[in-house]
DNA sequence: AATGAATGAGCCTTCATTCAT
DNA sequence: AATGAATGAAGGCTCATTCAT
């Protein structure tokens, strides 16, 4: 008996989904999820607060489809970077070009990616979800790598493990919170550790 | 900005903050800060609801104080293993005291972590407080190491990746959320990282 | 206000404009008037939305017009009972019809009855349209009473009484809620009821 | 988790509750349940919104109190009545105090009645309710009854039969809605329909 | 210092009704 | 005539904060 949710086909509806998206995706980045209401959100996709439940069954519900974007967003453009590294592979140039789009990225994600982070912790769907993906990108990751002919031991746990220090660092970098850090300096050692990690082998 | 805010002196007053203080920590670990209200803190606390506001300017300002007892809780164990390095260092199993210490705290904070974190983005105030006392960490921490001989460059810079690494790794071991890892070899993975990243200048 | 509304004159339209008040009967009669919304009325009708408007003034138009299919399908039965009624009038006969009759449509329109009631006490147009129907069924039934050769006093007082036992009486009989209670003997009290009400001249 | 619904003990408090317990009696029976909102109860009671979900889990929870409240008011009276009847019992008058008290209760209760009833059809807890108190009351008066000396078979089913008869007919009588009916006649001829359910056995 | 009842703004959500197509 | 997407007012409920005692 639950109200329809309209499963937009039309191109003008599939728009106007999207924009719900992209104001819930701004709003979260901006302020939060709890710092943001219903009534914004319809209000900066242009529409009327009644119509959002039109498209979403709830307010998580267009968290979940923002962190679907989100997820997108980030992981993707890694993806790319993977996929377009020429053979032989140059580590350190790969290494740098992995840090820099992660800290670009980071620049205009990191406050939402925290608030997923938190989220995740209290609801087992978006928790699931992020998981979920994560997964997959690893998995990609890791297949191209071995595909570029490294041939480290472990290289799902080298992967995820990288992938984990670069977001560490580019959080770092973009709240450039310390004083007392040179990035750049921190940059280059972590390049270091990335070669160190998948040169290992040749030990 | 009301000045009315008891800076108490006397121990039961103490006694009754920490309290507080307390009820709090476990109910933003437990469900995050969104997830909890003042009453039931107060209850927790075995406190009226009342006296809370006797203590604390509002809701955030108890954050904070959580936020204090936090970073002691997960930082000031690592400085003490720290302090209790013999000399001469054995880095590879200084780093690994450290890492299974911080996982150990993870266990018991992830959730705290992730909420705190997702707040310090919103909240100016917050984030200070986290940068202020990182701050502090780390330069004691690099301090310490640079006493029991090791001479490497920017140490600081180390000490904080390291850090970030080590926690990033906590992370994922509490979380324990994707099954095609093996947090073992993970784990030894970040082993050799840290144990590389303090050693490098004796190269 | 506008008058805008149809009134449906092709056939087409006739046969839609009672799907939804078909619609609207079953709804009412399951969730009540307030369960229901017109979205739903108009989904379970095969039509849009929007067309409800087109020959209804309101959702509580609609409800008019349920009503007055409820009165014919609750009274209506009953009359033709009193007009295939042989003459001499076997009362107990005739009671016992009425009563067994009246369980039946009960036992398909009790919470709509209830329902109906309660929104007559609200809404001054509901509850004429109500009072002048139950007008027209007493008076019919009344004369058909006179036509077989009742004569007893104050027949209008009687008819609209010995209705609205019958109607109790069905009520509690669908309902069962009363476990204390044998409803076979109950029914026969009522029918006696109803014998010595119409038989009391003969006296 | 479920907040705590304050259970009054001290005076000025369920002096409070009553009061908003008094509004929502007042505004069911004006303008219905749904008709009424929990904002204009608090107003009425000349409290605020908030204060109402201290006393109440919900708006419902307010109605289940009205409920017990309606049933105390409406036939309390008429145990009274009862239990106040000298022996040896003249049943007309009795019948007759009993009709007479019930069109003064309704006069005051009567939509209320009708809202209640409505409600009992879409929600099992009011119904359950309901259904209780009635059990009750009619033991009561059967019992009573016994007691006077009278020795009716049958006693519980006349008892709740006579009780729905005197409803209806209150009902009837109060909402005056049938111009044709004289209420005058219609109430000798109910008396005496109790009157004879009651002295049948002596025949 | 302490209590806990009270406040009221604010939030999520629903739904009768309208309107562009 | 018909569609169904869109509107936006209104409602139930929560909770940080205040206040009378």
């Amino acid at each position: 008996m639950k109200s329809t949710i309209r499963v937009p086909q039309q191109e003008r509806s599939i728009e106007k989904k999207n924009k719900i998206i992209k104001a819930g995706y701004e709003l979260f980045s901006e302020v939060g999820y709890y710092g943001t209401n219903t009534a914004e959100i319809a209000k900066r996709a242009g529409v009327s607060t009644g119509i959002v439940y039109g498209y979403f069954q709830d307010k998580r519900d267009i968290l979940i489809c923002v962190l679907e974007i989100y997820i997108d967003k980030v992981y993707l453009p890694l993806q790319e970077i993977m996929n377009n590294a020429a053979q032989p592979v140059d580590l350190h140039e790969l290494a740098l070009s992995v840090i820099n789009k992660t800290i670009d990225l980071h620049r205009q994600n990191a406050k939402l990616h925290n608030t997923l982070h938190s989220l995740a912790t209290t609801d087992e769907a978006v928790n699931a979800q992020f998981i979920c993906l994560e997964n997959k990108i690893t998995e990609q990751m890791s297949a191209q790598l071995v595909k570029l002919g490294l041939n480290v031991p472990n290289i799902t746990e080298r992967v995820h493990l990288a992938m984990n220090i670069v977001q560490s660092f580019a959080h770092e970098t973009v709240f450039d919170s310390h004083s007392y850090i040179d990035y750049d300096t921190m940059k280059d050692i972590v390049c270091k550790i990335l070669v160190q990690l998948f040169a290992e082998t040749t030990k």
